[in-house]
RNA sequence: GGGGACGUAGCCCAAUCGGCAGAGGCAGGGCGCUUAAAACGCCUCGAGUGAGGGUUCGAGUCCCUCCGUCCCCA
């Protein structure tokens, strides 16, 4: 008989064991082939929850099949340990930032470890240790030589609730913001800036060759919005059509950029952004209080709330009371100042074409503007603007031609008349990584006031946040008041100088963090370029949808700039080969999250039925990509889980006898019985192994519930105890990625030695082919009846045998059929 | 408003190239074990694939429309 099994016991036991063993470390010295599998570091809020631990799980268990298929597995791990909570607890009145992350760190750690998650500890990174700043910084001033990294005054979203400056992606579709929900307003800043806009082109284009998921790519390529157009040159003119001298005596001329120069001779009048710098010389004085008017109106909105479509347009824009002439036409548009139209993307004008885009048909409405079709719509179209493609209409030399030709045509005749050309544009703005707070990485440069911008010198790096500081709420950053952090001196002059006081957005410690764990030991420089070009790139890299864009983008543009700037090596361009997004865990409709306060502790899981219970629950579930609600009926499925496990637990520690109680069940005894568990064995062992491969872990989970179920079902059949040991083996093999602690138990008991260290089962392929299988006939494609024949059989034989079926013959009578589908040894359909 | 994904037993989910709708589990029912119950073991019930149309010898799978859920962009 078997003894219980004490989960608990064994849990500690075996994760005791791993870590003091070091199963899971790995040097590059290792003759083993690299393997790279990759978890998305996280930000440590404290004990793991439920996503945790589905990530982890999920990471663990390629982590651990890797390992048993003869790979040096390089499995770490570390946090994300810069942040705003830490922060918010400390102006709460909380303990400081570095302790309360530290004491996160280790609530974390401590609930990772208790799931069997296993990790080469040794190379643990954490965005807040001093080294990491300093390469951080190194990072920085290398990224200001290259150009890559610049200052500038920009329109930035500024949260008045959080006092500091968000990235676009921070501000919801509604203006407000991410983390406090206050609105988002428009403030103009001198902000570090990350320029990503250089690698747009790249970024875009590899996105093509990533075994990634085909939605995250569409949201990069989205993201990066590349779309080619036209930029015009427009001459400005008076009412009476003479040119409009500028300041400096020149014509004046407005260049607007459009992705539709086919619609050109739909231009009926041409917008300006408020904030143009042509817009004072644009205006006539008649016009130029209601344009200044508009122009501090808008200047209070946010970029949210002049795109939004909600507020009517007819209060939203101004006459200037000058012209542009349409090259298209050779007549004169009136120029508008309007808000919906933003300086900072294109030129900051536009030739407006109200047949062919639904907000300037709605401005044109507004304003009583004229409204000249150039795309002829299909039939039957009853709105106003219409932007599909069509043939061309009241378009000179474009009529007749589609969208697509037009496009080109028109762009070749502003080349050739001189006033355009084709021009190339992109959604995606340069990163903008200033943060006003504390909790982050200082921006590594001091203002001197006769040297300007210098950057910290290396040997002086890394620059760390004083801790001596005092947390208020008044939203300012309390750098901005300790005197010993902001004196500094200027390293080229020694000069007094000032220090910044803004930190980095702590998605640029996320930007590379995998390449500092290749070689976290390297002092002379970020990335140790052998041991990144030895486990580079990441094979696996498994995380949240959530960081579809940002992260995923950012560290791609991370990794080929530090290639570039000689941080790292220039020909690993792409940071993370294979990309697994998992789902979401909800509980009442909603994500699981700290923040939403809806969190399910795995802990009393731990103590109820033990982590390999909770890690096989996640596994079986359901496909690991798509979200799972947390509901009611959870808990017995995870109980279903745990019974399952000690059923298994029953089978490998009991001696191999037949139960001559038991009722044989159907299973065959003898040498066919032997056969049957044999073939079960070997298509369990295909089956798990593939499943794997392609993430479906569920499937895989249940090939090994049927697997069990067949050696149950052929120990009562009385098989020989040999082929039941050898099927027992395999089994306790299967289950080592999925339930690592009872698979090593259960090894041990039956063998000694250590399950992780086993090669993976391969499925012996003479074993997997069926000899006899059932073949359906049907006549009209309805299933009339079901043969047993070799699996050989050809289509002749099926034919014959088909048409031999007494059932067969009642549906058919003597008719011959008109038509017969062979396709043996499946199917025989009999056609009428 | 535009784009995409997904709807299969009471529930979670399988179905690899268009070929028997069911691999596995949960819940339910029965039997065994037990003084009894729990635990455990065995057996068992169960949908015609959201709705409608099309292509095909044959559709859960491909195409179209609609309904519902979710995601991305605006």
């Amino acid at each position: 008989m078997s003894d219980g099994y004490d989960f608990a016991e064994v849990e500690a036991r075996w994760q005791e064991r791993w870590a003091a063993w070091g199963t899971y470390e790995v040097d590059v010295d290792d003759p083993r082939p690299p393997y790279y599998v990759l978890c998305m570091y996280p930000y440590p809020s404290g004990p793991a929850h439920q996503g945790h631990v589905r990530n982890y799980t999920l990471g663990d268990v390629l982590v651990r099949f890797r390992t048993m298929q003869g790979h040096a597995v390089l499995s770490p791990f570390g946090f994300d340990s810069f942040g705003l909570p830490a922060e918010n607890a400390a102006i709460k009145g909380g303990a400081h930032p570095r302790e309360h992350t530290e004491a996160r760190i280790a609530e974390l750690k401590a609930s990772v470890r208790r799931l069997g998650a296993v990790y080469d500890w040794r190379r643990e990174v954490r965005s807040h240790d001093p080294e990491y700043i300093r390469w951080n910084q190194v990072i920085f001033t290398r990224m200001l030589d290259a150009g890559l990294a610049y200052r500038a005054e920009a329109p930035v979203n500024w949260c008045p609730g959080c006092r500091t400056v968000l990235a676009n992606e921070q501000v919801l579709s509604d203006g407000t913001c991410e983390r406090s929900g206050d609105t988002v307003e428009r403030r103009k800043l001198e902000q570090w800036f990350y320029r990503i806009t250089r690698y747009a082109d790249e970024l875009l284009d590899a996105l093509d060759d990533l075994d990634w998921p085909e939605r995250v790519k569409t949201m990069q390529r989205n993201w990066i919005g590349r779309s080619t157009g036209a930029r015009l040159s427009l001459d400005v003119v008076g009412s009476d059509g003479a040119p409009v001298l500028g300041a400096d005596g020149e014509p004046l001329r407005v260049e607007v950029y459009t992705t539709r120069p086919d619609t050109g001779f739909g231009m009926t009048y041409v917008v300006l952004a408020p904030e143009h710098p042509l817009v004072p010389e644009c205006t006539t004085p008649e016009h130029a209080r209601e344009v200044s008017e508009l122009a501090s109106r808008a200047a209070l909105e946010s970029e949210v709330e002049r795109l939004s479509t909600e507020v009517p347009l007819d209060r939203r824009g101004a006459a200037t009371g000058t012209w542009c002439v349409n090259p298209f036409t050779g007549r004169p548009v009136p120029i508008y100042v309007a808000d919906y139209v933003l300086a900072d993307y294109g030129t900051g004008a536009i030739m407006a074409v109200p047949a062919e885009d639904a907000r300037d048909f709605e401005f044109a409405q507004a304003h009583g503007l004229p409204v000249v079709r150039t795309t002829e719509p299909p039939d039957g179209f009853a709105g106003g603007a219409y932007s599909g493609d069509g043939a061309k209409v009241n378009s000179g030399f474009l009529d007749g031609l589609d969208v697509h030709a037009a496009k080109e045509r028109a762009i070749g005749w502003l080349e050739e008349t001189g006033h355009g050309e084709r021009s190339v544009q992109y959604r995606l703005r340069d990163w903008l990584i200033s943060r006003q707070r504390y909790w982050g990485c200082p921006i590594p440069v001091v203002y001197c006031p006769d040297d300007g911008v210098v950057p910290v010198p290396d040997d002086e790096l890394p620059v760390l946040l004083p801790d001596d500081v005092e947390f208020l709420p008044t939203g300012e950053s309390p750098l901005r008041s300790h005197a010993g952090f902001l004196h500094a001196t200027c390293p080229r002059c020694g000069g007094p100088a000032t220090r910044e006081t803004d930190t980095m957005d702590t998605f640029v410690d996320s930007s590379w963090y995998f390449l500092r764990f290749c070689d976290p030991w390297e002092d002379e420089g970020p990335v140790d370029t052998a041991a990144a070009r030895h486990f580079m790139p990441v094979d696996k890299y498994i995380g949240g949808i959530t960081h579809a864009i940002l992260h995923l983008l950012y560290a791609r543009f991370f990794t080929r700039a530090l290639g570039d700037v000689g941080l790292a090596p220039p020909e690993i361009r792409e940071p993370f080969s294979q990309l697994f997004t998992q789902g979401m865990i909800r509980l009442g409709g909603r994500a699981m999250s700290k923040s939403r306060g809806n969190v399910v502790s795995p802990t009393e899981y731990f103590a109820s039925v033990g982590a390999d219970a909770l890690r096989l629950y996640h596994l079986f579930v359901g496909p690991p990509e798509d979200d799972i609600d947390w509901t009611d009926q959870t808990g017995e499925i995870i109980d279903g889980c745990s019974r399952y496990l000690r059923r298994v637990w029953s089978l490998a520690t009991s001696p191999e006898v037949a139960d001559e109680d038991a009722a044989p069940g159907g299973v065959p005894s003898g040498e066919a019985g032997e056969l049957s568990l044999r073939r079960a064995t070997h298509q369990a062992v295909a089956r798990v192994t593939s499943g794997i491969e392609r993430y479906s872990f569920n499937t895989a989970v249940a090939d090994c519930m049927k697997l069990t179920n067949a050696i149950a079902a052929s120990r009562r059949a009385g098989v020989s105890p040999t082929v039941l040991d050898e099927a027992v083996d395999v089994l306790v093999r299967l289950l080592a990625p999925f339930a690592p602690h009872l698979a090593a138990e259960a090894w041990e008991r039956r063998h000694g030695g250590h399950v992780h260290d086993e090669p993976w089962p391969v499925a012996d392929e003479s074993f997997l082919a069926e000899e006899r299988v059932t073949m359906v006939v049907q006549v009209d494609g309805k299933v009339r009846d079901r043969v047993e024949v070799d699996a050989g059989i050809d289509e002749r034989e099926a034919t014959a045998l088909a048409l031999a079926s007494a059932r067969v013959r009642e549906h058919l009578g003597d008719a011959a059929p008109s038509r017969v589908v062979a396709r043996p040894p499946r199917l025989v359909n009999l056609v009428r």
